[in-house]
This record gives structure tokens, C-alpha cells and sequence, in this order.
DNA sequence: CTCCAGGGATCAG
DNA sequence: CTGATCCATGGA
């Protein structure tokens, strides 16, 4: 990975195991516009990122190096070896090895906390494309305006005042009062960013689960992909048809049973590995609505 | 019209 | 502990 700066633009050469579109594609994040097939504009962190893709050299237009460091060589996740990851995988699941190939440039982001966790409550029996319209529709009516088009996500502060009736406005439909609380507990520090990133799986679970609307899968997407907890693994209707049918002879699991063999399986890399699966079922679910 | 979406709360057994 | 039903909303 080769760093530089050319006008105002900062450009990464030789950059491994990256790939722009799988990475905001994979369904880990909602707060993005796709401008080309390998060019997007993002909001994180209060910033606004416009960044594109040319085989192996990425392109942040109009950034200092100073945000580069500080914001988004951690957000892309760029100081993590992929390549080590994905043959731990592809040795413990050959079955996968196909699915990785397709999908070598997958990373995993690290996401600001309080938008992560809004964003997978409203996600719950919901369809990508609505939640990502909701996240954008919170950001423009509470958050601050960074472009023409885009907006930060707000955070708990932002939203202190927001009551169930106004999130109800924006037709969050049953979500409505999930999202409430979630900002109640974070503003009363019943809910604390730092005290969830030092507890254990375990531990970070059940307390994200004491917030109405968020259950195993939510909670497991929150750890994942904003609380840097990479052995966390959401398992979704997707994740249970694929692991019961790759592990289980096709036979139906419960949910802690499939977790329990994640756990064995994949270990510190559940997380990784989950991103796979998932790119997995998506592509036979597809396939099977297509013959 | 019906069905379902990267689920979870609630209630029955 | 496991299973059924409901939850708002919108697109297929």
C-alpha cells in the first residue's frame, strides 16, 4: 500500500484484496450513493468521502492525508491482512473457496457506533433499499448538511429531542419506538460506546439486547460492524438456510446450534467468514428465483 | 389481491 | 426452551 497525495486528491496504489463495489455492496452499511461501477460517495464520521476505483489504485478526491489517517484507513479497514483471513476460511470451510474467489475484495467497515446501531434496528424485516432511504431520510431532517444530496447521520445528542411520533413521521412503521429507546439509552449512558468495546461477546450481547428492538442478529450486526468484536456473527434467514444446508445435511437448526458451530468453525474470524456465507446464500437464493 | 423483507416482542404450550 | 403470530410499510 502506497500512499500520495496529487492536488488536492489522495491516491492509494497497490492496494490488496480491496474491492470498492463488494465492499459497500455486501449489505454491512446504508449510507452510501453508487455514482459508477466502482465510484461512491459515502458520509462517516461527520465527514463526506467521494472515492473511486481503478484496478489496484483507490482515489479519496479532495482529501487531506490528515482525514486519510485519522478516518478512513481505519473505516476500509486497510491495515487488516485479508489475505491471511481468507485462507483460514477457505481451509476451514472448502466449500467456500469459490464464494471467496468471487468475492476477494470484500472488507469489513468500521462504522461510527450510534449510526450503526439506528440503522440495523430500522433494518429489522426490512429490504435494503428502504432502509436505505430511512437512514438518509433521519440524516436530512436531523443531521448536518455536508452536500447537496447528503447529510451526516445525527448523533444521540442530535436526537434528543426527536420523539416516537416524529420518527413515526418517516414511516419507521413499527420501529418507531425501538428507535426512541435506543437514543434514551445512549443519552443516559445505560448504553455506553467505550464500556461495549472492553466487555466480552457475551457480555456486549446481552447488553445491546437490553434495548427494545434489538435481538441476536442486530446485535451481532452492531458489534461487527462498529465495535471492531470480528468473531461476532449475525445469523439471519439467509445465514440459517445456507450453514444448515452446508453443515447440517439440509436438516432445520435452531439459532444456537448454527451459532455454536460458527463459534468451533470460524473462531476470532466469524465475522469474516459470515460475509462470505452470506455472499453464498445470496447467490444461490438468487440463482434458484432465476431457474 | 397476496406475499415478504439481512427480526424481535409477545404469548402459548 | 420452541413455535406461532403480529408488527408498519412498500414493492413485486
Amino acid at each position: 500500500m502506497n500512499i500520495k497525495k496529487s492536488g488536492k486528491d489522495l491516491i492509494v496504489n497497490d492496494i490488496k484484496d480491496f474491492d470498492l463495489a463488494q465492499t459497500m455492496e455486501c449489505g454491512q452499511c446504508f449510507h452510501f450513493v453508487r455514482l459508477d461501477e466502482e465510484e461512491y460517495e459515502l458520509t462517516a464520521y461527520g465527514r463526506y468521502l467521494h472515492i473511486k476505483q481503478e484496478k489496484n489504485i483507490l482515489t479519496f478526491f479532495d482529501t487531506t492525508k490528515k482525514d486519510f489517517e485519522n478516518i478512513w484507513r481505519h473505516y476500509f479497514d486497510l491495515d487488516t491482512d485479508y489475505g491471511k483471513i481468507k485462507r483460514y476460511i477457505a481451509k476451514r470451510s472448502p466449500e467456500l473457496k469459490e464464494i471467496i474467489k468471487k468475492n476477494k475484495g470484500i472488507r469489513i467497515l468500521n462504522q461510527e457506533f450510534f449510526e450503526t446501531l439506528m440503522s440495523f434496528i430500522i433494518s429489522q424485516n426490512n429490504r435494503i433499499p428502504r432502509i436505505k432511504a430511512l437512514v438518509a431520510a433521519i440524516s436530512e431532517k436531523w443531521g448536518r448538511k455536508l452536500t447537496d444530496t447528503m447529510y451526516a447521520f445525527p448523533d444521540a445528542s442530535g436526537l434528543s429531542k426527536v420523539c416516537e411520533d416524529d420518527f413515526r413521521e418517516l414511516k419507521t412503521g413499527f420501529r418507531a419506538a425501538y428507535l426512541c429507546d435506543a437514543v434514551k439509552k445512549v443519552l443516559s449512558k445505560d448504553i455506553d460506546e467505550h464500556l461495549l468495546t472492553s466487555a466480552d461477546l457475551k457480555d456486549c450481547e446481552e447488553k445491546l439486547c437490553a434495548i427494545k428492538g434489538i435481538g441476536p442478529k442486530v446485535a451481532n450486526c452492531i458489534m461487527l460492524f462498529s465495535l471492531g468484536k470480528r468473531e461476532a456473527f449475525p445469523i439471519d434467514v439467509w445465514m440459517k438456510r445456507i450453514m444448515e444446508e452446508l453443515y447440517f445435511g439440509g436438516k432445520e437448526q435452531s439459532l444456537n446450534t448454527i451459532a455454536y458451530l460458527a463459534a468451533d468453525r470460524f473462531g476470532e474470524y466469524g465475522g469474516y467468514a459470515q460475509q462470505y456465507l452470506f455472499a453464498y446464500a445470496r447467490e444461490a437464493g438468487d440463482s434458484e428465483n432465476k431457474g
